[in-house]
DNA sequence: GACAAATACCGAAACGTTTCGGTTCTGTGT
DNA sequence: ACACAGAACCGAAACGTTTCGGTATTTGTC
């Protein structure tokens, strides 16, 4: 009974040739309105639904993208990335009919075997390349397999396309408000220097706040986990005197910023009376957390539909520009004040 | 240059007809181990895969399962579950060459149509159907359109094979470990009706309640979110007497549970001291608050390797029968402890 | 009314596998 | 020497589409 329809029953009801068909329902030229129109029907009577596999096999192509996510799951777990980066591809992959396929590799050497059997099957037509490392091995993996990829937040000189959200104007903006708030004494706490976007986000701090014309400040590599802002918090506050305590913090991103504030509460620091402490993200959990939680806010699921977009030009063989959205902004909760007066 | 190398490529090099190359490299019968061993070794030299295309229309599959998930963006960024479930569903996926295609949909109607159009154009060869819904549409679709699926956590009475973690062992220990402490004030924050693992959990919570002899206690219906915790807490001990409030509350998901525990703090109810709170999940930053959580843990990434393992085997046609896993168990942290003593 | 050009439509090949029926070959038993 | 079973191997069809070259038909021009 589930014998599916084809395009030759379509065929047969319109009393067209197959060839016929297909050029109708692809609006190809070469076919009278009047034909198009019966066979257009007949389709619909009979519910015909291209076979994908047909296609596939005859366009060479998959009609899916891959996404290969290398992460600890249980970093993954507080992630607000990508749940919101994979609903902005889709929105994008839906109507043309592309699909999203999804790979977890915990190693890196076992995400880099992903990428080899996506391309080695042609599963896929193309990928994005996200959390990129400093001399990602991808990038070369994926020009080597000739797929087409698009890079997220990659650097400047990143030799594909890409699609970047500004962390510049965040970070400017959030070295003002301390600077305005009278903090002269900063820190950072930066993510895993292994990651380009952990450098990007130190290389701004530093610059805006030479450029506010305020002291280095201490910086301290954190992990963007919970636990690493527990850590750094350590690091930073344990064992010191009010006055040898930095005023007013940022964390690489909320998650750390969280695990910050809840370590510098037990160290005898209150947020913001004692000490200022900002994230960057704009997770949900933020503005659960009391106090709120400063932060430079980004928009992921604008950033998977952009990447989204410009991938399937790629493989449709377009020249793609990279892109910037809209850069993240801060948004200012009660984790920030006043810098503390000394005595 | 790009032309891959197929299987005719092979059999030219191997001197054979390509019928024989597929049944050498398939394990089929009918080919001398000698001519075997010599189309293994022409494909290995031109480093032949075989097409997914090719295979894939002519043995009517996809080799590729699918799963939808239905949660806002936002549910999704505290969610433990998803992480780690799809890591073990790839665990089983990988060696037999299947892929997961990912859909997201926020709005439970476009949720039913990605399920229909995955089956339209038959992109997967099977679903999963977690976060189950009472009456959930999913079910009788997946059924219309003739789609394997596997339930997870699912009822006893689900229509199809389902995988389930056991969370009335759990819950019982949890309630007899309140017991114990002299608590006799119990409190219960659920997650909404709809979902049928929100009244699993209540009604294991209600049975283990009376096991133990002890007074019903209130039950308020929370969202599983962060901000659900808070508002539950509101409910139960804002403006009441200390003699009035539960001291023992347990809250359906652990997001929920450190969104209470926050709020109760700000409530006057010191924690553990005054309130013993417990979750549900066993999610990472459940160890990352103060105090940390008493919580009731679940192996999400056990589930979705048995629910991928299940998956298959539909798939291929196989009758599978439901598969219990080793229920999920009570793990006591620091925000449970005796009952406070009354005066 | 003849001829060229444009249009509508068709048939077959191509994409890369698997499968199935058929042919050739080898070896066994009589 | 012959029949015959079984193994080894082959050719072709099938899966469902798109594309391309070709044929028949219409339209337009002089």
């Amino acid at each position: 009974m589930n014998t599916r329809v084809t395009i030759v029953d379509v065929a047969a009801r319109a009393g067209v040739a197959i060839s016929s068909v297909s050029s109708a329902l692809n609006n190809r030229p070469g076919v009278s309105e009047e034909t198009r129109k019966r066979i257009v029907q007949a389709a619909q009577d009979l519910g015909f639904v291209p076979s994908l596999r047909g296609r596939s096999l005859s366009a060479k192509r998959a009609f899916a993208v891959g996404l290969v996510v290398h992460r600890d799951p249980y970093v993954l777990e507080s992630d607000p990335f990508f749940g919101s980066f994979i609903g902005g591809i889709e929105t994008v992959l839906d109507p043309r009919d592309y699909a999203l396929i999804l790979q977890m590799g915990s190693e890196p050497v076992e995400t880099l075997d992903r990428y080899r059997s996506l391309a080695a099957n042609r599963r896929v037509d193309g990928v994005f390349l996200s959390e990129l490392g400093v001399d990602d091995p991808r990038v070369p993996l994926v020009r080597e397999l000739g797929l087409p990829a698009i890079g997220v937040n990659a650097e400047l000189d990143f030799p594909m396309p890409s699609v970047r959200q500004g962390h510049v104007e965040g970070i400017r903006e959030l070295v003002a408000h301390f600077a305005r708030l009278g903090h002269r004494r900063l820190a950072l706490v930066t993510g895993p220097h292994e990651f380009i976007h952990a450098g990007q986000r130190r290389r701004a701090w530093s610059d805006a706040v030479t450029a506010e014309g305020l002291p280095g400040g201490e910086i301290v590599e954190g992990d963007f986990t919970y636990d690493g802002g527990v850590v750094a918090a350590d690091r930073l506050l344990a064992g010191r005197a009010a006055s040898e305590r930095p005023t007013a913090v940022m964390c690489s991103n909320d998650l750390s910023a969280i695990g910050f504030m809840a370590r510098a509460g037990e160290l005898g620091a209150r947020v913001p009376e004692d000490l200022s402490v900002a994230g960057f993200d704009g997770i949900q959990l933020g503005t659960y957390v009391r106090p709120t939680l400063t932060t430079i806010a980004t928009t992921p699921r604008l950033l998977g539909l952009e990447a989204a977009r410009m991938l399937l030009a790629a493989v449709d063989g377009e020249r793609v520009a990279d892109v910037d959205i809209e850069p993240a902004r801060l948004v200012v909760r009660s984790s920030t004040g006043p810098a503390p007066v000394l005595r």
